[in-house]
DNA sequence: GCAAAAGTGTTCTCTATACACCCATGG
DNA sequence: CCATGGGTGTATAGAGAACACTTTTGC
Protein backbone atom coordinates (compact mmCIF):
# COMPACT_ATOMS: atom_id res chain seq x y z
CA UNK A 1 0.00 0.00 0.00
CA UNK A 2 2.98 2.13 0.61
CA UNK A 3 3.76 2.25 -2.87
CA UNK A 4 1.63 4.62 -3.56
CA UNK A 5 1.72 8.34 -2.43
CA UNK A 6 0.26 11.17 -2.72
CA UNK A 7 2.76 13.05 -4.95
CA UNK A 8 2.84 10.36 -7.36
CA UNK A 9 0.04 12.21 -9.17
CA UNK A 10 2.01 14.87 -10.39
CA UNK A 11 4.21 12.24 -12.56
CA UNK A 12 1.26 10.99 -13.99
CA UNK A 13 -1.16 11.87 -16.98
CA UNK A 14 -4.25 13.03 -15.56
CA UNK A 15 -7.62 11.15 -17.26
CA UNK A 16 -5.98 8.28 -19.01
CA UNK A 17 -5.53 4.71 -18.22
CA UNK A 18 -4.60 1.77 -19.67
CA UNK A 19 -6.21 -1.38 -19.19
CA UNK A 20 -4.51 -4.96 -20.73
CA UNK A 21 -5.72 -8.05 -21.91
CA UNK A 22 -3.16 -10.40 -20.98
CA UNK A 23 -4.01 -13.98 -22.63
CA UNK A 24 -2.59 -17.30 -21.70
CA UNK A 25 -3.45 -20.65 -22.49
CA UNK A 26 -3.07 -23.50 -20.46
CA UNK A 27 -5.15 -27.26 -19.61
CA UNK A 28 -6.26 -26.35 -23.06
CA UNK A 29 -8.17 -23.28 -22.16
CA UNK A 30 -8.12 -19.92 -22.83
CA UNK A 31 -7.60 -17.82 -20.19
CA UNK A 32 -6.97 -14.26 -18.96
CA UNK A 33 -5.13 -12.55 -16.06
CA UNK A 34 -7.21 -10.80 -13.71
CA UNK A 35 -7.51 -8.93 -10.55
CA UNK A 36 -10.14 -9.33 -7.59
CA UNK A 37 -9.86 -6.13 -5.58
CA UNK A 38 -9.69 -6.52 -1.80
CA UNK A 39 -12.12 -7.36 0.57
CA UNK A 40 -14.96 -6.77 -2.22
CA UNK A 41 -15.53 -9.74 -4.62
CA UNK A 42 -14.70 -7.42 -7.93
CA UNK A 43 -12.40 -8.38 -10.64
CA UNK A 44 -11.05 -6.28 -12.53
CA UNK A 45 -8.28 -5.58 -15.44
CA UNK A 46 -4.64 -5.07 -14.89
CA UNK A 47 -4.47 -1.10 -15.52
CA UNK A 48 -2.58 1.27 -14.87
CA UNK A 49 -1.52 5.20 -16.11
CA UNK A 50 0.90 6.59 -18.21
CA UNK A 51 3.80 8.56 -16.68
CA UNK A 52 4.49 12.25 -18.15
CA UNK A 53 7.24 11.61 -19.34
CA UNK A 54 6.46 8.13 -20.94
CA UNK A 55 5.49 6.70 -24.27
CA UNK A 56 2.12 5.46 -24.08
CA UNK A 57 3.25 1.82 -25.80
CA UNK A 58 5.74 1.91 -23.13
CA UNK A 59 3.39 2.33 -20.01
CA UNK A 60 1.85 -0.84 -21.36
CA UNK A 61 4.77 -2.54 -21.71
CA UNK A 62 5.28 -1.43 -17.97
CA UNK A 63 2.10 -2.34 -17.29
CA UNK A 64 2.49 -5.88 -18.25
CA UNK A 65 5.51 -5.97 -16.21
CA UNK A 66 3.92 -5.29 -13.51
CA UNK A 67 1.41 -7.59 -13.40
CA UNK A 68 2.68 -10.57 -15.25
CA UNK A 69 6.73 -10.16 -14.24
CA UNK A 70 7.24 -10.56 -18.47
CA UNK A 71 9.54 -8.46 -20.53
CA UNK A 72 9.49 -8.06 -24.40
CA UNK A 73 5.72 -9.72 -24.97
CA UNK A 74 3.25 -9.38 -27.98
CA UNK A 75 1.38 -6.52 -26.78
CA UNK A 76 -1.26 -4.40 -29.14
CA UNK A 77 -3.13 -1.74 -28.65
CA UNK A 78 -6.71 -2.50 -29.95
CA UNK A 79 -8.99 0.31 -28.72
CA UNK A 80 -9.92 3.20 -27.08
CA UNK A 81 -12.81 3.40 -24.52
CA UNK A 82 -13.91 7.07 -24.00
CA UNK A 83 -17.53 7.23 -23.48
CA UNK A 84 -18.05 9.44 -20.30
CA UNK A 85 -20.37 6.92 -18.56
CA UNK A 86 -18.18 3.99 -19.37
CA UNK A 87 -17.21 4.04 -15.57
CA UNK A 88 -21.18 2.87 -15.00
CA UNK A 89 -21.98 0.99 -18.25
CA UNK A 90 -22.54 -2.56 -16.05
CA UNK A 91 -23.79 -3.18 -12.84
CA UNK A 92 -25.51 -0.18 -11.85
CA UNK A 93 -25.41 -1.16 -8.99
CA UNK A 94 -21.80 -1.80 -8.05
CA UNK A 95 -20.33 1.76 -8.70
CA UNK A 96 -21.48 3.00 -5.33
CA UNK A 97 -19.28 -0.11 -3.40
CA UNK A 98 -16.90 0.48 -5.60
CA UNK A 99 -16.75 4.59 -5.12
CA UNK A 100 -16.42 3.90 -1.00
CA UNK A 101 -13.96 1.21 -1.30
CA UNK A 102 -11.76 3.41 -3.13
CA UNK A 103 -12.29 6.10 -0.67
CA UNK A 104 -11.61 3.39 2.30
CA UNK A 105 -8.88 2.09 0.76
CA UNK A 106 -7.12 4.96 0.32
CA UNK A 107 -8.35 7.32 2.53
CA UNK A 108 -4.87 7.98 3.59
CA UNK A 109 -3.87 9.12 0.20
CA UNK A 110 -6.42 11.94 -0.12
CA UNK A 111 -4.68 13.35 -3.36
CA UNK A 112 -5.22 10.54 -5.56
CA UNK A 113 -8.26 9.99 -3.49
CA UNK A 114 -9.44 12.83 -5.54
CA UNK A 115 -7.78 12.21 -8.63
CA UNK A 116 -9.15 8.73 -9.21
CA UNK A 117 -12.25 9.85 -9.18
CA UNK A 118 -12.13 12.11 -12.29
CA UNK A 119 -12.97 10.63 -15.61
CA UNK A 120 -10.53 8.34 -17.05
CA UNK A 121 -10.29 7.24 -20.97
CA UNK A 122 -8.95 4.29 -21.56
CA UNK A 123 -6.92 2.44 -23.95
CA UNK A 124 -7.44 -0.91 -24.87
CA UNK A 125 -4.17 -3.22 -25.14
CA UNK A 126 -3.38 -7.36 -25.49
CA UNK A 127 -0.72 -9.05 -24.75
CA UNK A 128 -0.10 -12.99 -25.81
CA UNK A 129 1.57 -14.58 -23.06
CA UNK A 130 3.46 -17.98 -21.98
CA UNK A 131 1.52 -18.87 -19.04
CA UNK A 132 4.33 -20.33 -17.96
CA UNK A 133 6.78 -18.06 -17.36
CA UNK A 134 4.13 -15.33 -16.02
CA UNK A 135 4.36 -14.69 -12.37
CA UNK A 136 1.12 -12.93 -11.55
CA UNK A 137 1.39 -9.92 -9.07
CA UNK A 138 -1.37 -8.60 -7.85
CA UNK A 139 -1.45 -4.58 -7.43
CA UNK A 140 -1.71 -2.18 -4.24
CA UNK A 141 -5.59 -2.78 -4.84
CA UNK A 142 -6.08 -6.07 -5.06
CA UNK A 143 -6.28 -9.59 -3.77
CA UNK A 144 -4.93 -11.92 -6.05
CA UNK A 145 -4.02 -11.84 -9.50
CA UNK A 146 -5.32 -14.80 -11.38
CA UNK A 147 -5.92 -16.56 -14.92
CA UNK A 148 -9.56 -17.38 -15.51
CA UNK A 149 -10.79 -18.62 -18.48
CA UNK A 150 -12.40 -17.14 -20.98
CA UNK A 151 -15.47 -19.51 -20.81
CA UNK A 152 -16.07 -18.37 -17.18
CA UNK A 153 -15.66 -14.99 -16.63
CA UNK A 154 -16.97 -12.79 -13.18
CA UNK A 155 -18.55 -9.84 -13.92
CA UNK A 156 -16.41 -7.02 -13.99
CA UNK A 157 -16.25 -3.53 -12.92
CA UNK A 158 -17.06 -0.41 -15.00
CA UNK A 159 -16.92 -1.89 -18.75
CA UNK A 160 -14.09 -4.26 -18.40
CA UNK A 161 -16.41 -6.80 -19.46
CA UNK A 162 -16.78 -5.02 -22.70
CA UNK A 163 -13.18 -4.23 -23.85
CA UNK A 164 -12.78 -7.90 -23.22
CA UNK A 165 -15.33 -9.21 -25.46
CA UNK A 166 -14.13 -5.81 -28.17
CA UNK A 167 -10.76 -7.21 -27.69
CA UNK A 168 -11.98 -10.83 -28.56
CA UNK A 169 -14.06 -9.90 -32.06
CA UNK A 170 -10.42 -8.20 -32.68
CA UNK A 171 -8.12 -11.28 -32.48
CA UNK A 172 -10.94 -13.27 -34.08
CA UNK A 173 -10.55 -10.92 -37.06
CA UNK A 174 -6.83 -10.64 -37.23
CA UNK A 175 -6.69 -14.36 -37.38
CA UNK A 176 -7.67 -14.17 -40.70
CA UNK A 177 -4.09 -13.09 -41.73
CA UNK A 178 -2.16 -13.18 -39.03
CA UNK A 179 -0.64 -16.98 -37.40
CA UNK A 180 -0.76 -16.81 -33.13
CA UNK A 181 0.65 -19.29 -31.03
CA UNK A 182 3.77 -18.80 -30.68
CA UNK A 183 3.61 -16.33 -27.47
CA UNK A 184 1.06 -18.47 -25.62
CA UNK A 185 1.88 -22.55 -26.76
CA UNK A 186 4.90 -23.87 -24.62
CA UNK A 187 7.57 -24.71 -26.53
CA UNK A 188 6.02 -28.34 -27.98
CA UNK A 189 2.63 -28.83 -28.77
CA UNK A 190 0.37 -30.53 -30.57
CA UNK A 191 -2.16 -29.42 -33.60
CA UNK A 192 -5.38 -30.49 -31.14
CA UNK A 193 -3.81 -27.50 -28.91
CA UNK A 194 -3.28 -24.79 -31.32
CA UNK A 195 -6.87 -25.69 -32.63
CA UNK A 196 -8.25 -25.22 -29.13
CA UNK A 197 -7.09 -21.98 -28.85
CA UNK A 198 -7.87 -20.96 -32.31
CA UNK A 199 -11.64 -22.20 -31.39
CA UNK A 200 -11.26 -20.25 -28.32
CA UNK A 201 -10.52 -17.37 -30.18
CA UNK A 202 -13.28 -17.87 -32.90
CA UNK A 203 -15.91 -18.97 -30.39
CA UNK A 204 -16.10 -21.53 -33.11
CA UNK A 205 -15.59 -25.05 -33.48
CA UNK A 206 -13.40 -26.16 -36.54
CA UNK A 207 -12.84 -29.43 -38.78
CA UNK A 208 -9.98 -31.55 -37.28
CA UNK A 209 -8.23 -32.73 -40.04
CA UNK A 210 -8.38 -29.58 -42.61
CA UNK A 211 -7.57 -27.44 -39.54
CA UNK A 212 -4.33 -29.70 -39.41
CA UNK A 213 -3.46 -29.04 -42.98
CA UNK A 214 -4.23 -25.79 -43.40
CA UNK A 215 -1.83 -24.82 -40.28
CA UNK A 216 0.70 -27.18 -41.86
CA UNK A 217 0.88 -25.73 -44.83
CA UNK A 218 1.62 -22.18 -43.46
CA UNK A 219 5.26 -24.21 -43.02
CA UNK A 220 5.78 -22.46 -39.75
CA UNK A 221 6.16 -25.54 -37.85
CA UNK A 222 8.62 -28.31 -36.81
CA UNK A 223 7.32 -31.45 -36.70
CA UNK A 224 9.10 -33.25 -33.57
CA UNK A 225 8.53 -36.85 -31.50
CA UNK A 226 5.25 -38.62 -31.30
CA UNK A 227 3.89 -38.13 -27.92
CA UNK A 228 2.29 -41.12 -26.05
CA UNK A 229 -0.61 -39.66 -24.29
CA UNK A 230 -1.88 -42.67 -22.45
CA UNK A 231 -5.22 -42.66 -23.96
CA UNK A 232 -5.90 -45.41 -25.90
CA UNK A 233 -5.79 -44.01 -29.51
CA UNK A 234 -2.81 -42.70 -31.69
CA UNK A 235 0.04 -40.60 -30.35
CA UNK A 236 -0.37 -37.44 -31.67
CA UNK A 237 2.86 -35.06 -33.10
CA UNK A 238 4.28 -32.67 -30.67
CA UNK A 239 5.39 -29.19 -32.85
CA UNK A 240 7.03 -26.06 -32.34
CA UNK A 241 6.98 -23.04 -34.06
CA UNK A 242 9.71 -22.15 -36.78
CA UNK A 243 10.09 -19.15 -35.19
CA UNK A 244 12.31 -17.09 -37.97
CA UNK A 245 9.39 -18.42 -40.95
CA UNK A 246 6.80 -17.54 -37.66
CA UNK A 247 7.76 -14.45 -37.59
CA UNK A 248 8.11 -13.70 -41.68
CA UNK A 249 4.83 -14.90 -41.93
CA UNK A 250 3.80 -12.22 -39.43
CA UNK A 251 5.21 -9.30 -41.35
CA UNK A 252 3.85 -10.22 -44.46
CA UNK A 253 0.61 -11.52 -43.38
CA UNK A 254 -1.17 -14.93 -44.98
CA UNK A 255 -2.94 -14.43 -48.15
CA UNK A 256 -2.82 -10.78 -48.59
CA UNK A 257 -2.78 -10.92 -52.70
CA UNK A 258 -3.44 -6.85 -52.06
CA UNK B 1 -11.10 33.90 -33.47
CA UNK B 2 -13.49 35.01 -30.63
CA UNK B 3 -14.73 31.59 -31.29
CA UNK B 4 -12.05 31.04 -28.28
CA UNK B 5 -12.35 32.43 -25.24
CA UNK B 6 -9.90 31.37 -22.55
CA UNK B 7 -12.31 29.88 -19.76
CA UNK B 8 -13.33 27.22 -22.69
CA UNK B 9 -10.27 24.89 -21.15
CA UNK B 10 -12.49 24.68 -18.60
CA UNK B 11 -14.43 22.88 -20.37
CA UNK B 12 -11.91 20.35 -21.64
CA UNK B 13 -10.70 16.87 -20.77
CA UNK B 14 -7.14 17.94 -20.77
CA UNK B 15 -4.34 16.18 -22.80
CA UNK B 16 -7.03 14.43 -24.78
CA UNK B 17 -7.44 15.30 -28.47
CA UNK B 18 -9.06 14.04 -31.56
CA UNK B 19 -7.93 13.72 -35.28
CA UNK B 20 -9.84 12.75 -38.01
CA UNK B 21 -8.96 11.62 -41.73
CA UNK B 22 -11.75 12.16 -43.38
CA UNK B 23 -12.09 11.05 -46.96
CA UNK B 24 -13.67 11.89 -50.08
CA UNK B 25 -14.02 10.77 -53.42
CA UNK B 26 -13.58 13.60 -56.76
CA UNK B 27 -12.34 13.60 -60.27
CA UNK B 28 -11.74 9.77 -60.24
CA UNK B 29 -9.45 10.64 -56.81
CA UNK B 30 -9.25 9.36 -53.15
CA UNK B 31 -8.57 12.85 -51.27
CA UNK B 32 -8.58 13.58 -47.64
CA UNK B 33 -9.66 17.42 -46.04
CA UNK B 34 -6.89 18.98 -44.62
CA UNK B 35 -6.92 22.79 -42.99
CA UNK B 36 -3.92 25.12 -43.95
CA UNK B 37 -2.68 27.11 -40.75
CA UNK B 38 -2.99 30.96 -40.70
CA UNK B 39 0.11 32.88 -42.50
CA UNK B 40 2.07 29.86 -42.41
CA UNK B 41 2.31 26.95 -44.75
CA UNK B 42 1.47 23.96 -42.35
CA UNK B 43 -1.10 21.66 -43.12
CA UNK B 44 -3.10 19.85 -40.47
CA UNK B 45 -5.82 17.29 -40.03
CA UNK B 46 -9.04 18.53 -38.93
CA UNK B 47 -9.02 18.12 -34.81
CA UNK B 48 -10.25 18.92 -31.76
CA UNK B 49 -10.84 18.37 -27.79
CA UNK B 50 -13.42 16.45 -25.93
CA UNK B 51 -15.55 18.49 -23.29
CA UNK B 52 -15.95 17.41 -19.99
CA UNK B 53 -19.41 15.68 -20.28
CA UNK B 54 -19.35 14.55 -23.98
CA UNK B 55 -18.55 11.07 -25.00
CA UNK B 56 -15.47 10.43 -27.38
CA UNK B 57 -17.22 9.30 -30.01
CA UNK B 58 -19.77 12.24 -29.49
CA UNK B 59 -16.55 14.55 -29.96
CA UNK B 60 -15.42 13.49 -32.91
CA UNK B 61 -19.27 13.65 -34.55
CA UNK B 62 -19.17 16.91 -33.43
CA UNK B 63 -15.29 17.99 -35.11
CA UNK B 64 -16.41 16.48 -38.08
CA UNK B 65 -19.50 18.18 -38.31
CA UNK B 66 -17.68 21.33 -37.80
CA UNK B 67 -15.39 21.43 -40.51
CA UNK B 68 -17.46 19.86 -43.06
CA UNK B 69 -20.83 20.50 -42.45
CA UNK B 70 -21.62 16.89 -41.98
CA UNK B 71 -24.25 14.98 -39.85
CA UNK B 72 -24.71 11.37 -39.60
CA UNK B 73 -21.74 10.32 -41.40
CA UNK B 74 -19.39 6.64 -41.74
CA UNK B 75 -17.08 7.77 -38.05
CA UNK B 76 -14.67 5.13 -36.83
CA UNK B 77 -11.64 5.24 -34.42
CA UNK B 78 -8.52 3.69 -35.55
CA UNK B 79 -6.06 3.81 -33.36
CA UNK B 80 -4.81 5.76 -30.50
CA UNK B 81 -1.39 8.06 -30.94
CA UNK B 82 0.43 8.87 -27.07
CA UNK B 83 4.21 8.55 -27.86
CA UNK B 84 5.53 11.44 -25.78
CA UNK B 85 7.25 13.02 -28.66
CA UNK B 86 4.89 12.35 -31.15
CA UNK B 87 4.58 16.37 -31.96
CA UNK B 88 8.17 16.49 -33.05
CA UNK B 89 8.64 13.01 -35.34
CA UNK B 90 8.10 14.67 -38.46
CA UNK B 91 10.51 18.15 -39.25
CA UNK B 92 12.20 18.26 -36.44
CA UNK B 93 12.65 22.21 -37.66
CA UNK B 94 8.82 22.72 -37.84
CA UNK B 95 8.19 22.30 -33.89
CA UNK B 96 9.61 26.02 -33.03
CA UNK B 97 7.92 27.32 -35.86
CA UNK B 98 4.58 26.11 -34.84
CA UNK B 99 4.79 27.22 -31.16
CA UNK B 100 5.65 30.87 -31.77
CA UNK B 101 2.88 30.59 -34.04
CA UNK B 102 -0.01 29.33 -31.77
CA UNK B 103 1.48 31.52 -29.02
CA UNK B 104 1.44 34.79 -31.32
CA UNK B 105 -2.27 33.67 -32.62
CA UNK B 106 -3.67 33.65 -29.59
CA UNK B 107 -1.63 35.64 -27.31
CA UNK B 108 -4.27 37.20 -25.99
CA UNK B 109 -5.69 33.74 -24.67
CA UNK B 110 -2.86 33.07 -22.09
CA UNK B 111 -4.70 30.25 -20.36
CA UNK B 112 -5.34 28.24 -23.55
CA UNK B 113 -1.99 29.01 -25.08
CA UNK B 114 -0.37 27.01 -21.73
CA UNK B 115 -3.35 24.59 -22.20
CA UNK B 116 -2.01 24.06 -26.07
CA UNK B 117 1.21 23.34 -25.08
CA UNK B 118 0.96 20.10 -22.93
CA UNK B 119 1.60 16.81 -24.07
CA UNK B 120 -1.52 15.39 -26.21
CA UNK B 121 -2.34 11.64 -26.76
CA UNK B 122 -4.58 11.72 -29.60
CA UNK B 123 -7.39 9.52 -30.85
CA UNK B 124 -7.46 8.59 -34.74
CA UNK B 125 -11.16 8.66 -36.30
CA UNK B 126 -11.97 8.46 -39.76
CA UNK B 127 -14.68 9.28 -41.79
CA UNK B 128 -15.90 8.58 -45.33
CA UNK B 129 -18.23 11.33 -46.68
CA UNK B 130 -19.71 12.46 -49.48
CA UNK B 131 -17.55 15.35 -51.23
CA UNK B 132 -20.28 16.84 -52.73
CA UNK B 133 -22.41 17.01 -49.78
CA UNK B 134 -19.23 18.77 -47.91
CA UNK B 135 -18.77 22.48 -46.95
CA UNK B 136 -15.56 22.77 -45.40
CA UNK B 137 -15.23 24.97 -43.18
CA UNK B 138 -11.66 26.63 -41.28
CA UNK B 139 -11.19 26.36 -37.66
CA UNK B 140 -9.98 29.57 -35.61
CA UNK B 141 -6.29 28.96 -36.80
CA UNK B 142 -6.63 27.86 -40.49
CA UNK B 143 -7.00 30.08 -43.67
CA UNK B 144 -8.58 27.35 -45.87
CA UNK B 145 -10.02 24.08 -45.50
CA UNK B 146 -9.81 22.10 -48.43
CA UNK B 147 -9.86 18.86 -50.32
CA UNK B 148 -6.23 17.28 -51.18
CA UNK B 149 -5.51 14.22 -52.97
CA UNK B 150 -4.16 11.16 -51.14
CA UNK B 151 -1.41 11.15 -53.78
CA UNK B 152 -0.38 14.63 -53.61
CA UNK B 153 0.29 14.75 -49.45
CA UNK B 154 1.61 17.72 -48.32
CA UNK B 155 4.11 17.58 -45.60
CA UNK B 156 2.09 17.52 -42.62
CA UNK B 157 2.42 18.64 -38.72
CA UNK B 158 3.37 17.14 -35.99
CA UNK B 159 3.06 13.42 -36.79
CA UNK B 160 -0.19 13.84 -39.03
CA UNK B 161 1.22 12.45 -41.88
CA UNK B 162 2.09 8.99 -39.86
CA UNK B 163 -1.74 9.08 -38.52
CA UNK B 164 -2.93 9.05 -42.07
CA UNK B 165 -0.18 6.60 -43.25
CA UNK B 166 -2.02 3.86 -40.08
CA UNK B 167 -5.10 5.33 -41.81
CA UNK B 168 -4.98 3.95 -44.82
CA UNK B 169 -3.86 0.64 -43.89
CA UNK B 170 -6.15 0.13 -41.94
CA UNK B 171 -8.59 0.50 -44.09
CA UNK B 172 -6.76 -1.18 -46.32
CA UNK B 173 -6.68 -4.21 -44.13
CA UNK B 174 -11.07 -3.90 -43.58
CA UNK B 175 -11.56 -3.93 -47.66
CA UNK B 176 -10.78 -7.74 -46.89
CA UNK B 177 -14.22 -7.85 -45.24
CA UNK B 178 -16.53 -4.83 -45.74
CA UNK B 179 -17.69 -3.56 -48.67
CA UNK B 180 -16.91 0.26 -48.88
CA UNK B 181 -18.07 2.98 -51.44
CA UNK B 182 -21.81 4.13 -50.64
CA UNK B 183 -20.50 7.06 -48.16
CA UNK B 184 -17.74 8.38 -50.65
CA UNK B 185 -19.68 8.09 -53.88
CA UNK B 186 -22.19 9.63 -55.62
CA UNK B 187 -25.96 8.30 -55.96
CA UNK B 188 -24.58 6.81 -59.14
CA UNK B 189 -21.08 5.42 -60.06
CA UNK B 190 -19.67 3.54 -62.62
CA UNK B 191 -17.49 0.56 -61.82
CA UNK B 192 -14.24 2.74 -63.06
CA UNK B 193 -15.22 4.61 -60.10
CA UNK B 194 -15.48 2.11 -57.76
CA UNK B 195 -12.42 0.41 -58.80
CA UNK B 196 -10.92 3.47 -58.34
CA UNK B 197 -11.67 4.12 -54.90
CA UNK B 198 -10.48 0.65 -54.39
CA UNK B 199 -7.33 0.74 -55.82
CA UNK B 200 -6.42 4.19 -53.74
CA UNK B 201 -7.28 2.92 -51.01
CA UNK B 202 -5.18 -0.72 -51.76
CA UNK B 203 -2.34 1.24 -53.50
CA UNK B 204 -2.34 -1.06 -55.94
CA UNK B 205 -3.53 -1.65 -59.93
CA UNK B 206 -6.59 -4.28 -59.26
CA UNK B 207 -8.03 -6.43 -63.04
CA UNK B 208 -10.28 -4.65 -64.38
CA UNK B 209 -12.78 -7.64 -65.32
CA UNK B 210 -12.05 -9.49 -62.41
CA UNK B 211 -12.97 -6.71 -59.89
CA UNK B 212 -16.41 -6.11 -61.50
CA UNK B 213 -17.31 -10.17 -61.84
CA UNK B 214 -16.23 -10.03 -57.94
CA UNK B 215 -17.78 -6.92 -56.92
CA UNK B 216 -21.29 -7.67 -58.90
CA UNK B 217 -21.45 -11.01 -56.82
CA UNK B 218 -21.83 -9.09 -53.59
CA UNK B 219 -25.07 -8.82 -54.76
CA UNK B 220 -25.52 -5.11 -53.11
CA UNK B 221 -25.91 -2.87 -56.39
CA UNK B 222 -28.62 -2.01 -58.61
CA UNK B 223 -27.98 -1.62 -62.36
CA UNK B 224 -29.00 1.18 -63.98
CA UNK B 225 -28.98 2.78 -67.38
CA UNK B 226 -26.10 3.26 -69.31
CA UNK B 227 -24.02 6.79 -69.45
CA UNK B 228 -22.71 8.16 -72.28
CA UNK B 229 -19.60 9.62 -71.49
CA UNK B 230 -18.62 11.52 -74.61
CA UNK B 231 -15.65 9.04 -75.33
CA UNK B 232 -15.26 7.13 -78.44
CA UNK B 233 -16.14 3.87 -76.02
CA UNK B 234 -18.43 1.35 -74.75
CA UNK B 235 -20.69 3.21 -72.36
CA UNK B 236 -20.51 2.39 -68.67
CA UNK B 237 -23.45 1.02 -66.86
CA UNK B 238 -24.31 3.50 -64.05
CA UNK B 239 -25.10 1.40 -60.60
CA UNK B 240 -26.32 2.63 -57.36
CA UNK B 241 -25.95 0.77 -54.16
CA UNK B 242 -29.30 -0.89 -52.46
CA UNK B 243 -28.91 0.55 -49.39
CA UNK B 244 -30.42 -2.22 -47.30
CA UNK B 245 -28.26 -4.94 -48.61
CA UNK B 246 -25.50 -3.03 -48.15
CA UNK B 247 -25.77 -2.38 -45.05
CA UNK B 248 -26.83 -6.26 -44.42
CA UNK B 249 -23.27 -7.30 -46.10
CA UNK B 250 -21.44 -4.39 -43.89
CA UNK B 251 -23.29 -6.51 -40.41
CA UNK B 252 -22.03 -9.73 -41.38
CA UNK B 253 -18.95 -9.25 -43.32
CA UNK B 254 -17.53 -10.50 -46.60
CA UNK B 255 -16.05 -14.42 -46.79
CA UNK B 256 -16.39 -14.97 -42.78
CA UNK B 257 -16.56 -18.75 -42.70
CA UNK B 258 -15.51 -17.99 -39.16
C1' DG C 1 -12.72 1.04 -90.26
C1' DC C 2 -10.22 1.93 -86.04
C1' DA C 3 -8.99 2.66 -81.30
C1' DA C 4 -10.49 2.35 -76.78
C1' DA C 5 -13.07 0.94 -73.01
C1' DA C 6 -16.97 -2.08 -71.35
C1' DG C 7 -19.02 -6.41 -70.64
C1' DT C 8 -18.74 -11.33 -70.78
C1' DG C 9 -16.46 -15.89 -71.34
C1' DT C 10 -12.84 -19.39 -70.56
C1' DT C 11 -9.23 -21.74 -68.39
C1' DC C 12 -6.31 -22.97 -64.68
C1' DT C 13 -4.98 -23.11 -60.13
C1' DC C 14 -5.81 -22.97 -55.43
C1' DT C 15 -8.76 -23.13 -51.34
C1' DA C 16 -12.39 -24.58 -48.41
C1' DT C 17 -15.25 -28.18 -46.93
C1' DA C 18 -17.04 -32.51 -46.05
C1' DC C 19 -16.21 -36.93 -45.22
C1' DA C 20 -13.88 -41.52 -45.95
C1' DC C 21 -10.25 -44.38 -44.76
C1' DC C 22 -6.55 -46.54 -42.40
C1' DC C 23 -3.31 -46.33 -38.35
C1' DA C 24 -1.85 -46.43 -33.57
C1' DT C 25 -2.95 -47.07 -28.75
C1' DG C 26 -4.74 -48.97 -24.27
C1' DG C 27 -8.15 -51.51 -22.19
C1' DC D 1 -11.08 -56.91 -30.72
C1' DC D 2 -12.91 -52.61 -29.98
C1' DA D 3 -13.38 -47.74 -29.11
C1' DT D 4 -11.07 -43.53 -29.71
C1' DG D 5 -8.55 -40.06 -31.66
C1' DG D 6 -4.64 -39.06 -35.19
C1' DG D 7 -2.97 -38.66 -39.86
C1' DT D 8 -3.82 -38.81 -44.64
C1' DG D 9 -6.71 -39.24 -48.96
C1' DT D 10 -10.30 -37.72 -51.98
C1' DA D 11 -14.06 -35.49 -54.27
C1' DT D 12 -16.63 -31.40 -55.06
C1' DA D 13 -17.68 -26.56 -55.13
C1' DG D 14 -16.20 -22.05 -55.28
C1' DA D 15 -12.75 -18.15 -55.50
C1' DG D 16 -8.95 -15.75 -57.69
C1' DA D 17 -6.08 -14.59 -61.51
C1' DA D 18 -4.84 -14.18 -66.24
C1' DC D 19 -6.36 -13.35 -70.52
C1' DA D 20 -9.36 -13.94 -74.80
C1' DC D 21 -13.35 -12.48 -77.14
C1' DT D 22 -17.23 -9.58 -78.39
C1' DT D 23 -19.76 -5.19 -78.11
C1' DT D 24 -20.33 -0.31 -78.13
C1' DT D 25 -18.93 4.31 -79.04
C1' DG D 26 -16.91 8.59 -81.43
C1' DC D 27 -13.89 9.95 -84.72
Amino acid sequence: MSLYNDSIVDYLIPGNSIDCVIFGYEDQLLKILLLKWKTIDLWALPGGFILKNEDMDKAAHRILKDRSGLDNVFLNQFHTFGNKNRRELLNQNIPKEVESFEKNTIKEHPRLAKWLEQRFITTGYFALVDIKKAKPIPDVLSDTCEWVSVNELPVLIYDHNHIINTCLKHIAIQLNYLPIGISLLPNKFTMQDLQRLYEAFLNKKLERSNFQRKMLKLDIFIRLEKQLTGAANKAPYLYSFNKSKYLELVKKGIGFSY
